[in-house]
DNA sequence: CGGTTTGACTTTCTTTGACTTTCGTTTTAT
DNA sequence: ATAAAACGAAAGTCAAAGAAAGTCAAACCG
C-alpha cells in the first residue's frame, strides 16, 4: 500500500538521520509517483505528537517539512552507561548495569532476560576477545533502548 | 458445510504459516465463492480469544485480517526457529526471524530493536566468525524468550 | 430451535484533486 | 534606493471518491 511504503521510507530516513529529517513534499511525491497531499496524509496519520513526533514545516519557495522524533531525558541516563562501559566489559559487570536499568524501570524483566541472553551467549568467541564483544553488544543495546 | 471448509482452510494456512496468517477478506470470499461476511462469521465463531486466537484487522484500502494462534504453544514456535538457525547465521537472516517473532506478537517492538542491536553489534569479531557468534547469541535469546 | 448464509448498510482508512495560505523573489512605482 | 505589489513555488486543507473490513438482522436449513 502507498501510505505504508511512504511511512516506511520516512522511518528509514529518520533512522539514518538520527531521529530527524527534512523532506520536500513535492519532490518526494514526485519520486514516488503520488500526489503531494498523500505525503501530508501519511505524516498526519502516522507521525503524530501522540506517537512522539514533532512536525515543523515551511511553505513557499524552498519550503520543507521537518520531522523530529522526540526523545526523552531517559536517554541521558542511558548515555551515562554508554560511556561507562569502555571497550571491554565482564559478564558480571554487564549484568550489574542491566540490573540498574531494570531497577530504574528503563527495561522490562523480559528485556533484562534478553540482554542477559545476548551478553552471556557468546560462547564461540576466544576467551581473550569476549570482553570486547560483550562491550560491543551492550553498547548497541543501549543505543537501541534510546530510540 | 461452507463454514467448516473455511475453518479448515484457515487452519491449514495457520499451520503452514507457523501459527499466523494474514488474509484479505474480500479476496478469500471471492476465491471460495461466498460473501465476505461469511469469512467474518467463521472467524468470530471459531477463532475466538477463548480458543487461543488473536485477531487483528485493518479496514480501508489495503486492509486485511490477521489471525495468530497464541495458545498452542509459544515455545513450540520458538523451538522451530531454534532448530532452523544452525550454527551460523547472517544478519539479514537473523533479522528476518526476528521480524517473524515481532509479527507473531512473541516480542515487542522494543525487544525487536534490542535483538537487532545484539545481532548487529558484534563489530569486533573477525568477519569469518561473525556468523557463528550471531547464531550463538540468537539461540540464547530464543531460550530466554521461552523462560 | 440453533447454527449458517446472505446482503444491505456502516465505519474506517486511503487516495486524489481542487483550492487556499504562506513565503521568498522579482518587479514596479515613487 | 525603498516600499509596495505581483508572482511563483512550496506546503496546508478539505471534501469527495474508493477500498476494505465490521455489523446486524432476516432468511434458511438441520
Amino acid at each position: 500500500m502507498l501510505a505504508d511504503s511512504i511511512a516506511k521510507l520516512i522511518e528509514e530516513m529518520l533512522e539514518s538521520g538520527g531521529g530527524q529529517l527534512e523532506l520536500k513534499r513535492n519532490e518526494m511525491a514526485n519520486q514516488l509517483g503520488c500526489v503531494p497531499s498523500q505525503i501530508s496524509y501519511v505524516i498526519t496519520s502516522r507521525f503524530t505528537p501522540e506517537r512522539g513526533y514533532i512536525i515543523e514545516s515551511r511553505r513557499g519557495g524552498g519550503g520543507c517539512i521537518r520531522i523530529i522524533r522526540k526523545q526523552m531525558h531517559k536517554n541521558e541516563y542511558l548515555m551515562h552507561f554508554f560511556y561507562a562501559i569502555g571497550d571491554s566489559i565482564e559478564e558480571n559487570e554487564a549484568m550489574a548495569y542491566a540490573s540498574n536499568l531494570l531497577d530504574g524501570d528503563f527495561i522490562t524483566p523480559r528485556e533484562f532476560a534478553l540482554i542477559r541472553a545476548a551478553v552471556t551467549g557468546i560462547t564461540s568467541v576466544p576467551p581473550a576477545a569476549k570482553g570486547m564483544v560483550r562491550a560491543d553488544i551492550f553498547r548497541h543495546i543501549l543505543l537501541a533502548l534510546m530510540e
